[in-house]
DNA sequence: TAGTGGTCTAGACCACTCG
DNA sequence: GAGTGGTCTAGACCACTAG
């Protein structure tokens, strides 16, 4: 059985990722199924076995098959799979979970930096950044709100227009002015919700929230933003922990 | 300049990841300074080109270092690199937090599975499972509550005494049956501590904490723990996010 | 243009699992 | 022992970045 990859300007072992991928989702597979052997992978698409081995490592990462030495490589079980965590995972989570996201903007304002955000963003203290207050929403209810600072270039303004319209401020940040994400690390408490909090997310003061602080960082890992996120407590933060004990 | 990697079983690629990991750690590299060349490491180590990237994959995923096309590869910056989340993180993470790490064991007992319990370990609803609640402790306060569900093989009875000597349970397990969980999915949203939490974890009723479910899969995805962790308010989870936007 | 990382190959051998 | 994934090589070419 021979499939020919498209000779376009994607990998040959995304290509191959998603074609997996894509059975997969589609349930022609069931959880914890055995897939091909590489050998076999590699003479169906016509492609080496290192070629079949960097698409499994890269669906294995993001938590769609795993691999056990010397028995073969599987479907990884669906609690798994709806388990992995994008950055500018709102929009994404929730239409995965089945539900419509929607966003209340508060307020956009140029600020100058306090010697925290400052201090967190790597720029001089009462430099200009982008502040943006949002009220995130599931199906029309409040669920979580985002006070999000952006260092963002000089002569670029955010219109309260453009973000109403747009997917997500992520998408619209990266038309903008390139903005792009290459990863970001969380910290996460329990809180109680303040009177200002409450109003805003229709519920009472001292009602537990969970606050998320993220700072994002580009691929050169400058940082882009911080967001402090506080959600309802019915509101459920989900990731998926590899091994990586370090040396493993 | 080539040094010689020991034909030890330990694979090259970790080898050369360790020695890169060193240097970074005793700092003689500083933050985002750029590495060597691929090409340059592959002859300096007297390895193969794509046995260096391997190398820096590695030390990628673990968020130690990272690449940029046509630029180079770097160290990563510290937070980052401090923000790495490992399974068994709690020893691991106090330890590098510069906390002293305890626990107080409460009880070890097995007990008939509940219909929740067994639908989430995949066994049958009165199976026998191994349940230990522990109070943890970071310098000798109480910091968390765990109360952790294990579907242990027959035969497998877990002592107070050597859990109190483990420095981890994880380590007692995979040591007494070999207990070995390749990935677990967490869960985390915010609650209020009743009067049983309050009490155990030193602080009030009503007071607020981080909840936190994980579900533990081993090598082969059949789940091995269940475990429920309330954490007091000041208690931080923290982790890192990679971009991994599904295609890319 | 020179140097960097990214992709890809064909083949080899090792380590592990299971009947 | 047969089949699986894990490691490793030597070399090639492409894509991107920078001075």
């Amino acid at each position: 059985m021979t499939k020919a990859l498209s000779p376009t300007s994607v990998p040959r072992y995304k290509q191959l990722a998603e074609i997996i991928r894509g059975a997969i989702e589609k349930g022609m597979l069931a959880d914890n199924q055995a897939l091909l052997s590489e050998r076999e992978l590699a003479e169906s698409y016509s492609v080496s076995r290192e070629t079949v081995r960097k698409a499994l490592r890269f669906l294995e990462e993001r938590g769609v098959v795993y691999s056990d030495h010397g028995r073969g490589t599987f479907v990884a079980p669906s609690i798994v799979r709806q388990m992995s965590r994008f950055i500018d995972s709102f929009t994404q989570d929730t239409e995965q979970r089945g539900g419509v996201p929607g966003q209340r903007i508060l307020a956009i304002e140029t600020v100058p930096a306090s010697m925290g955000i400052a201090g967190l963003l790597a720029i001089a203290p009462g430099e200009p950044v982008t502040r943006v207050r949002r009220v995130r929403l599931i199906d029309n209810v409040p669920v979580g709100l985002n006070d999000g600072y952006y260092p963002l270039p000089r002569g670029i303004k955010l219109e309260r227009s453009e973000l109403e319209e747009a997917q997500s401020l992520y998408k619209l940040l990266a038309h903008k002015c390139g903005f792009a994400p290459a990863e970001a690390v969380e910290n996460l408490q329990a809180a109680l919700a303040d009177s200002q909090d409450a109003e805003l997310l229709g519920i009472s003061q001292g009602d537990p929230i969970l606050v998320c602080e993220r700072i994002a960082l580009s691929e050169r890992r400058e940082p882009i933003e911080y967001c402090l996120m506080k959600y309802v407590a019915t509101y459920r933060y989900t990731t998926r922990v590899a091994k990586h004990s370090a040396t493993n």
